[in-house]
DNA sequence: GGGCGTTGTGTTAGCGCTAACAATCCAGAG
DNA sequence: CTCTGGATTGTTAGCGCTAACACAACGCCC
């Protein structure tokens, strides 16, 4: 093919295709009321046609909109970050917003400096995932600038700032009830990190849950701060026990991988001798093997949300202050039934 | 802090503050030559004292420019994804273009849809992360359309598009000498999946610095697939031979961790017993306990190369076929010498 | 002193799109 | 047959920025 980049087709080729206005076609690409559905169809066709599709940049200059978004990162456990910048992405394209990322370290300061870099540059929200979405700062600094701030899987305590999530304790209380239902009747719970309150929501899940066993069971808690680490040395402890448990339930991925290295080095396989279960269903999940059993949170969805609700700009609608999304149980390799 | 969003400045408000035309802030922004070193700093003090930020927007509605770059993505392993994304979007950012994503299987098909998709938004360039570097149908797809193509990390054998990679051999080879520094003389290595080039460059790499060791060494290599499992059972292989190895050279870190597991199921620890390396410094890398010696690869900035070369346009310089970035060995707790 | 390059700077136009308003059409009412 | 009012479509202007060119001022040459 020799030329190549044939110029793409713009609003106003399709409206000259399709023998209408451009405002028309634009009408038509944004689902807006009053066109006759005959001139819809002929637009439809013309795009069709053309392979047209819009261009971001020119949609978001012509509307006056908040334009910019901001999202601040920091290091969230490996593969997370990229579920996240996926659905900002999704929704930044969607909603023709320019989404700005703003790096910054575990610390404080480093965090509001952030927030000031992003806001000085024309963040007209800025999305919060873990664990910034609990820093009381962070959300003080962005309202005091006027800014609007999301929180992502920040847990329900935390509503200062509104945020979109799923809900932890059900979703932590439906995998105790899948362990049970495999037959588990002593079933070790690594916490995650205290500061974070969809811990607590997941310990009170796996919890209740388990208080209403038929027949009765028993838990055995340790706590963690959602690291490799610190889900190792848990679940030494946990499998150093006189009895100890015959499923391990991590509060997230991380903790779960690292439950099955420590489980192998007594030797013991997963899942024959032992069930571990993670949360989050991060890519670490399917990366290791045996694959994790675990509980999706649709991250990217949750981001794509988050840019979208932004966009609109500030909260209005209750709903949206406390968005709750659902989740899915991902059975795979990790669990099985207890050893005879 | 009352009403908030206070508009943001606009490059004629600049002007206005220092006294100047909008296109003279415009060329003092985009570092043009041919201002006067006082205007120009004039102008940098009103784009400071306004907190002046560029509309990507605009500026890349301005700016004729091939304004779209799209990354194909399918599953690169966990972390992987999140760095490239990073670093394209940074570039992204910097030359106001749009960062279209395009997700794909495995399989040839849906590599083909993805990227006719792709084209048919509008992608002026498409940036191939692994393995799509290395698929002769990818290339010829985007080729056909006359959309340039710059592929990550693909090794240098595979020059049909231009690439961006880091030296693999060079880097393999500093790892060996590395292991051999610290004593070990009996060395593991896992080779990558046989259709990525960069395999074949590490192993080349372990190989003749292995073979120039003095005094001499010998290597085990045993195949892997670039994957957790495949990785898994090649470190039993090798730990199973009569006279195991005191260290394994894991081509990329899910392998290395797998390693790191197999080796605790026998009852080793790492790297009292055995050292593990790992290559490519994925977040994986320091995830895990202990934190692996890798290869690091500066894949955020290579996605930034990537997409600033595709807004340039197709590459004519013979520099930009075929760019070699640095690439550190990163020296982390998974390596020691070998047992006394 | 007029012609001519060399800086530095300003003007004009327009990228592709969409608010806001204006115009047109058509049905049914009067 | 005209008038009214909703439904549908078109027009105008401008978002913020930057190519491309126009212009001004300066120094230099013969």
């Amino acid at each position: 093919m020799p030329p190549g980049q044939d110029k793409v087709a713009t609003i106003s080729d399709v409206a000259r295709a399709a023998g209408v206005s451009p405002m028309t076609v634009s009408r038509v690409v944004n689902d807006q009321p009053g066109v006759k559905a005959t001139t819809r169809e002929a637009v439809m066709r013309a795009i069709e046609a053309l392979g047209y599709s819009p261009n971001v940049a020119a949609r978001s200059l012509a509307r006056a909109g908040a334009g910019r978004i901001g999202l601040l990162y920091s290091n969230p456990s490996a593969g997370y970050l990229g579920e996240i910048l996926l659905g900002a992405l999704e929704g930044a394209h969607r909603s023709g917003a320019q989404l700005l990322i703003g790096k910054c370290d575990g610390d404080v300061a480093s965090e509001q400096a952030a927030i000031q870099r992003l806001i000085a540059e024309g963040a007209g929200g800025v999305i919060l995932p873990p664990p910034h979405g609990e820093s009381w700062a962070a959300i003080a600094e962005i309202e005091a600038h006027g800014v609007a701030a999301v929180a992502i899987a920040a847990g329900r305590f935390k509503s200062v700032a509104s945020g979109i999530r799923i809900d932890d304790m059900a979703a932590a209380a439906e995998m105790t009830r899948y362990l049970l239902g495999l037959g588990h009747r002593r079933i070790g719970f690594i916490k995650g990190a205290p500061n974070q309150s969809a811990s607590a929501e997941r310990l009170i899940g796996f919890e209740t849950e388990l208080s209403q066993a038929e027949p009765s069971a028993e838990g055995l808690i340790e706590s963690g701060e959602f690291t490799y680490r610190s889900g190792f040395e848990a679940t030494e402890r946990l499998l150093a026990a006189r009895r100890p448990p015959t499923a391990i339930f991590a509060s997230n991925d991380e903790m779960a991988v690292a439950a099955i290295a420590a489980a192998r080095r007594r030797g013991l396989d997963v899942p024959r001798n032992l069930t571990v279960v993670g949360f989050d269903d991060t890519p670490l999940a399917t990366t290791v093997w045996p694959a994790l059993t675990t509980v999706r949170q649709p991250i990217a969805e949750m981001a794509e949300a988050a840019v979208s609700q932004l966009v609109r700009g500030r909260p209005v609608e209750e709903a949206d202050r406390d968005r709750v999304v659902e989740h899915t149980l991902m059975v795979r390799e990790s669990s099985s039934a207890p050893p005879e």
